[in-house]
DNA sequence: TTGTAGGCGTTATCAT
DNA sequence: ATGATAACGCCTACAA
């Protein structure tokens, strides 16, 4: 089914029929009205890939997303498809592994696709630094800041990841912790473990407390398994610790098993606070203490400046999404 | 930078061009050598749209993800995404929610992109009798069972639902449980949800163990949230049971929360069993039984089948993938 | 207002 | 082995 089929269906030649179907100007209303019966009822789709031909770009829109186990993205790329759904754009997932360079990645795809924009979720500015420059679309850059690229079509939403973790420890410390160890992502692979563990850092040195990351921090990726290893790693040093805080709600979760697992009960014996707000926090036993991301926030405002900077040509803009610390029954206060 | 210029700088034709970069037969090595050369070095990509114009489909492969929040799904999807990556097809990834209809929207996207295959993770039998037949691609239904289906371009890959939720029940009752509640998806739309439920009464058959569905099951959606709302729901009925079965690991965990708030200590108060197998599972405390769905397998058997459907025109297939119970914390024999 | 024709980048079918 | 050329489905001048 074809335009060219509705055109001899309906008598009219195939201009006045992709004039009828495009909603353009300079077609009568009997024509529209018949056009527009015939391609109802014969289940008519534009052939895209014709259609785009010609055109220099698609209106794809493209998500890549980095770290395929991260739940925060999962969210997120909901909302995002959710709010595109009732656009003219089309969504277009890509995932890709943790250690993968996402921008040359993105690169391959846009020359591929040819899409409007791109939305990244997560992502490293040393790999925006040496690929970025190849791409001329729009995009914004979610969960990692981007204000300090020097690319007039990058965007960044994020969460300021260093004052996020420190709040976060800092809460820990107000509730009497002074022996806290700390486990996240790598810091020298991801500017958001590297920020985080700043983060804490900076709160420690805050209050003068002794903190060696060397042997109070443990690194691994976003995962269950890496965050209950971690706590192993932690706890085979022979080290006591009264909170362990874990830069992904994730790895907290793994943690609290592990600390189980050696005869520690959180938060009686150890309190353990993550980062992210999963909602799967508030289903546990106990309840996770978490520093919580707004999700559904950072994807709608990436979407939007996204979507501003394509339609109407908007400059790039950094954002920060505010946070919130959420205490809840995986910490305890410390008896002085 | 397209064929025609790549054409024009070597002085080859369009054809010779075309045919070298596309590895086909009939082109001198010198041709071949040349002209990847000059391609390599002007960084020249296809146009996707123009390649696909003239072909009847694309090499695009369809997911189509019912349930957003279906923690099996992600992973079929990471385990997919990974197989397809060192192949030709592109994959294209599409979410919908839970109430709405798979097949009109997977026949929507036919239209639009022209796949060569669709993936359906998820779905019901019900929308399939009703839309299925305008889809003409080879598509494989996975998690949920196509054999009563009469498409001869519809395979699917399935656990065995009913059996895995018999034997769930199975292993509760040879532990001494007898007043057992379960919760779960609403039957009337959903078949695995319907399939599980059948499995629980077929057990509790068997055993001559009085279960009113009525009073005896919840549903809801397979989220946290609903699994703790139908325990609070069953609570606040009065009755007591010794074992709640969950017809997903999501709602188990929402589930155990709320026996929690109710002064209920899993297991030794009350036994709870989930169905998936999530790997969260294994880090909870206490670790959560499970009957567990071989996700991997599920997503590369459906992959596999789906490919042998396009490119060796196999045909259509109904396959099982075994299952297994996962006897681990959250559940404990009662002392006769 | 409507029809006609050329072109978008590629593949495929012919000749050569 | 290579080259010329006609599609593919749609849009858009331009002509009528």
């Amino acid at each position: 089914m074809t335009i060219k089929d509705l055109a001899e269906a309906t008598g009219y030649a195939v201009g006045t029929v992709s004039r009828a179907l495009n909603g353009h100007p300079n077609v009568s209303e009997k024509a529209r009205a018949v056009i527009l019966e015939a391609a109802q009822k014969s289940g008519f789709q534009f052939n895209t890939n014709a259609k785009q031909l010609k055109q220099i770009h698609s209106n794809a829109i493209i998500v890549v997303v980095k770290g395929v186990g991260n739940e925060l993205f999962g969210e997120m790329v909901e909302t995002i498809q959710h709010s595109l759904s009732r656009t003219k754009y089309q969504l277009l997932v890509d995932y890709l592994d943790e250690d993968l360079n996402e921008v040359t990645r993105a690169l391959q795809l846009c020359r591929e696709r040819k899409p409007r924009g791109v939305l990244f979720l997560g992502g490293n500015n040393q790999n925006f630094i040496q690929d970025f420059a190849a791409i001329d679309v729009p995009c914004v850059l979610v969960t990692s800041d981007g204000s300090k690229l020097p690319f007039p079509n990058l965007s960044s939403v994020t969460t300021d990841d260093l004052e996020a973790a420190r709040c976060g420890i800092e809460t820990l410390i107000a509730m009497g912790h002074r022996q806290i160890a700390v486990i996240g992502g790598d810091p020298s692979i991801s500017d958001t473990s590297r920020l985080r563990l700043e983060g804490c850092m900076a709160a420690f040195a805050a209050h003068d407390i002794p903190f060696d990351p060397r042997r109070d921090y443990q690194s691994g990726r976003y995962s269950w398994q890496n965050g209950y290893e971690a706590v192993q790693t932690l706890l085979r040093g022979g080290l006591r610790y009264t909170a362990i805080f874990a830069a992904a709600d994730v790895m907290a979760i793994g943690a609290i098993r592990a600390l189980w697992e050696y005869g520690l009960r959180v938060p009686q014996d150890v309190s353990v606070m993550g980062v992210d707000g999963l909602p799967l926090g508030s289903y546990l036993v106990p309840q996770l203490s978490t520093v919580v991301q707004d999700g559904a926030r950072l994807a709608n405002r990436g979407l939007t400046i996204l979507l501003e900077s394509i339609e109407q040509g908007k400059k790039a803009r950094h954002e920060t999404v505010p946070f919130r610390v959420a205490k809840r029954e995986s910490i305890r206060e410390i008896p002085i």
